[in-house]
DNA sequence: CTCAAAACTGAGTGGTCGCTCAGTTTTGCC
DNA sequence: GGCAAAACTGAGCGACCACTCAGTTTTGAG
């Protein structure tokens, strides 16, 4: 079981970083040292290995938003919202490699025609969007956020924007790190009760 | 001139929707009518072919924006956001073509280590960001956006989320489009004075 | 130790790719 | 109409790809 895991290891990386078509089984066999034919031992195909990929992905980081969540308690809804906000960019660098996997485009036209792609995506979406969407929630009952937003989809720009900045900081075009705090503050200011 | 320009708009189709990998110049040499020769004739390869048509996505989504800027004018610089948001989501639908194509990862993976490419992606996310900013100077002096926000960060920030939001509408994971009004209310919230 | 199942191997296969080039056709100026 | 330059052609090349399979090695229960 030892050549199965470092496969799974190294595509992971590889795919991530460089793409799922640039990334040849050659070069997941060279890096791993087991033989072209092994990986096909244990994987369907190509494409199964992603997808067995980005099924570890989504337990991985639902898991861990579920605990961070179980371990937590809020002095209000507005901060719940920041620190949910904080933890998803303290993630995004815990957990770099699937986070850059997610943000990669194969994924989502995989995602169009293919079931189990996109019921992983969803997946992952929507347990983030309701983690938000429970915060503000929450917040609208303590009087903390302003009742008048609607929380879902609130929750879903929320996430759009925080998505956002962490794709752009992959992206190394601009020093999108730099905005962590201006994003935090700008999300308070976006939900507080007046 | 009618081949050259043909090869150029499938190549910008198949690329926006396929991807750069996933596209071959045999399809396009198909669906153009041209052999392939013809269209190593007239760019030098599949790179200077992507970077002609990123070249041509550049000056015609900085016109754009020019052009709105120049025939418009705003009761206050907190409309001016809005405005500005709005046609940005306009736009997105108007190009949706560029538009895609400026949100897949190939680019960015060529923008690490070749600078033509890095630099027209750059002049376009320069010139978006210099219009949020403009437009956020302008409510701070006149009073109609708080004072005590940075206008280079939060022009980021709200570029973030708006093109966040375009991204997402153009993966079809949820129906991003259903958000564009909270969006700008959520912008309006973020950034109103006091 | 025995032996079958599980794990692993790597040369080989058919296919696709970007790109070249020797040659043909079209264009437009005199 | 002559003719050179520009536009265009497509068969062919070498490289690489995902994947197969017949055979070898390792593992672990009895």
């Amino acid at each position: 079981m030892k050549k199965k895991d470092s496969i799974l290891k190294v595509a992971t990386v590889l795919f991530a970083a460089k793409g799922f078509a640039a990334t040849s089984m050659r070069e997941i066999s060279r890096l791993t040292g087991a033989a072209e034919g092994t990986i096909f031992y244990h994987y369907k195909n190509k494409e199964g290995l992603l997808l067995y990929i980005l099924d570890q992905a989504r337990q991985d980081m639902v898991r861990q938003f579920q605990d961070f969540l179980k371990e937590r308690s809020f002095a209000s809804g507005l901060d719940m919202v920041e620190e949910v906000v904080s933890f998803y960019l303290y993630l995004a660098g815990l957990m770099e490699r699937q986070f850059q996997l997610l943000h990669r485009d194969f994924l989502y036209q995989f995602a169009e025609n293919k079931p189990e792609f996109r019921a992983n995506l969803e997946a992952i979406y929507n347990c983030l969007a309701d983690f938000f969407e429970q915060a503000i929630a929450a917040g609208q009952a303590d009087g903390s956020i302003a009742a008048d937003v609607n929380p879902r989809k609130t929750a879903l720009v929320l996430f759009t924007m925080v998505d956002g900045l962490v794709r752009f900081k992959n992206y190394n075009l601009y020093d999108a790190g730099a905005l962590f705090n201006e994003l935090i503050k700008s999300c308070r200011r976006m939900l507080k009760a007046n």
